[in-house]
RNA sequence: GCCCUCGUAGUCCAAUGGAUAAGACAACCGCCUCCUAAGCGGUGGAUCCAGGUUCGACUCCUGGCGGGGGCACCA
């Protein structure tokens, strides 16, 4: 954390480091009160401390505040003791300007790899099936997946990022009969695809009336995911891994055979009516499950239990799954089959995405993939463009359903907050533009050397808090799997800043050593924003708009 | 029926057990001689219901009610 705040999370039971390290009453926190006039920052460790010290909070909070004081000298302008036991702290102009001078110090090092323990982490998201085009709900768990994984990274994680191709299975040879059939000119099969995308995929290969429905199956997917990492790369989605489906089923013995071995070994499968189940009831799931069908072919789970197998054996400490919510039934045989073959099931986190529905003149509206009735990613990102798009998308928690109606985000688009994040970078290069580079480096360096420029405007003094809880704000959203988070903040920032600008003056502010001061508060402002949207968010800051 | 998940203003949505529940859109009233009006200021408006735990509950527990999802030898 920051030296300047760390000089209050330093503090007896104070803080999240102090939470962490101390071992302390748990729930201590510091924190922005909901008023100014309840301080700067305020902490409840006084309630919490009151019990095991058998003193009464409000002189618990008392004695602390005298020692903060102490240690904080012309720091902290004074503290109070509020309510049942706050601890309310004021902190001096002083502070804030170590405090500025200390962000701008940092540069990109500012607010990240805060990671108590780093980790190799494999986030696997989006794995749609390559039998169809991605539709919204793919879009809302590239965005999730991918601002998860930018947000581990920067919290400090080493994130790798896959994308698994269900390559094998009936569905593929599905798609393959299906295409057959349409380049012969015959009617698809009853259960076979028949979206819009089909047939010019049929078109699209050569020879297709004459070719084996495995194989055209084989030579669609490779076109289909070629497909989808263009459509995922424009999103701004990229993937470390493809790591294919068919694999697992490969070589004698293959990945499946193998972990069914392993599950053999530990005397946790059985035989039953021609088919080889697991005992995943005896670790929390509802039921058994069938591995091994009566006609001898692997089932899905089979080989997703080779592939999670995979991933741990490929030296993963911990594995998160990014999932629809249509899959929430697949969770708890995931997790019994993870810990069945020893894996911590700890270390495997699967995060369930709420869906998106569509509506259509305010009734929803069925998405189905065969009937080939859906809005693709490339659709929204054609309507509403990649920004907009991601930032709707990005902006709610991932367990709540969102309803997209592609008529109003059309017309919303130009409302969305996004824009207003962009609008406050921009002007900030528009202001450092005016004043000039030059001048722009000599604000800096004279912050650096701690230049007295007078009292703060309380804008100022709220925009150096938001800056400076940057760093909290990434742990906890990388913590909580939360990118949804970093939105928020971001808006919070920018309106900050807005506030700010609108009361100070920034380029000929008098005297020179405000301007200075001003100059330098707006480089950390612009940064952090930027920090914000494109690093973790993926949406771009311009300059100018 | 069983399991999971969500219920916060007209709408969308935020809130590690903390003080007077944040913000956006929509509505209404104002503001461009001034570093970008994609902006700023102001007004009204919310925790599904009932119990419980706690000094303190949107948050945790129990029971309802409502939305969504799932309960295959499909993937």
């Amino acid at each position: 954390m920051l030296g300047a705040a760390a000089d209050l999370a330093g503090a007896p039971g104070a803080g999240r480091a102090g939470r962490a390290r101390s071992g302390g009453p748990a729930g201590v926190t510091l924190e922005r009160p909901p008023r100014p006039d309840f301080g700067d920052y305020s902490t409840n460790a006084a309630l919490l401390l009151a019990p095991a010290l058998g003193a009464p909070p409000r002189e618990v909070a008392q004695r602390l505040g005298a020692e903060l004081q102490g240690r904080l000298g012309g720091k902290l302008e004074r503290f109070e003791v509020a309510g049942p036991g706050f601890l309310n702290l004021f902190l001096s102009t002083e502070w804030y300007r170590g405090a500025l001078a200390e962000v701008l110090a940092a540069g990109e090092g500012f607010g990240v790899g805060g990671a108590a323990r780093p980790e190799r982490i494999l986030v696997e998201f989006v794995s749609a099936n390559p039998t169809g085009p991605m539709h919204v709900g793919h879009a809302r768990n590239a965005a999730y997946g991918d601002a998860l994984a930018r947000l581990l990274a920067i919290h400090g994680h080493e994130v790798t990022r896959e994308f698994y191709v269900n390559d094998a299975g009936s569905q593929i040879r599905k798609l393959g009969e299906s295409i057959a059939a349409l380049a012969k000119g015959e009617p698809v099969p009853e259960d076979g695809y028949r979206g819009d995308y089909v047939e010019p995929l049929a078109a699209e290969i050569e020879g297709a009336a004459t070719r084996e429905p495995d194989e055209l199956g084989r030579v669609a997917v490779a076109i289909m995911v070629d497909r989808a990492a263009r459509a995922l790369a424009a999103f701004r989605v990229d993937f470390d891994e493809w790591k294919y489906e068919s694999e697992l089923h490969s070589g004698a013995p293959s990945a499946v055979e193998r972990v069914l071995g392993l599950l053999d070994e530990r005397g946790v499968t059985y035989r039953s009516e021609e088919a080889v189940w697991l005992r995943s009831s005896e670790f929390g799931d509802d039921k058994d499950r069938v591995l091994v069908r009566s006609s001898g072919e692997h089932t899905y789970f089979a080989s997703d239990i080779a592939y999670h197998q995979d991933k741990r054996e490929r030296g993963y400490q911990r594995q998160i799954d990014v999932w629809g919510a249509d899959h929430h039934g697949y969770l708890g045989r995931m997790k019994a089959a993870y810990a069945m073959l020893g894996g911590d099931p700890e270390q495997l986190e699967l995060i369930i995405m709420q869906l998106v529905h569509l509506v259509r003149r305010g009734e929803r509206a069925q998405m189905s993939k065969r009937a080939g009735e859906f809005v693709t990613l490339e659709d929204l990102v054609g309507e509403i463009g990649v920004d907009a798009a991601r930032w709707f998308l990005l902006s709610r928690s991932h367990d709540t359903t969102i309803d997209l109606d592609l008529d109003l985000a059309r017309e919303e688009s130009s409302e969305n907050p996004v824009y207003y994040v962009q609008y406050a970078h921009a002007r900030i290069a528009s202001m450092l533009a005016k004043a000039g580079a030059e001048r722009v480096a000599a604000a800096l360096a004279e912050v650096g050397r701690g230049q007295d420029a007078g009292a703060l405007h309380p804008s100022e003094a709220a925009l150096i808090k938001r800056l400076l809880a940057f760093g909290g704000e990434i742990a906890e959203a990388a913590e909580r799997r939360a990118p949804h988070r970093i939105a928020s903040y971001a808006l919070e920032l920018a309106q900050d800043f807005t506030a700010f600008y609108r009361d100070c003056r920034v380029v000929g502010a008098e005297p020179e050593a405000v301007e200075s001061w001003r100059i330098a508060l707006c480089v950390a402002a612009q940064r952090t924003i930027a920090r914000c949207l494109v690093d973790l968010l993926g949406v771009t800051a311009p300059a100018e708009m």
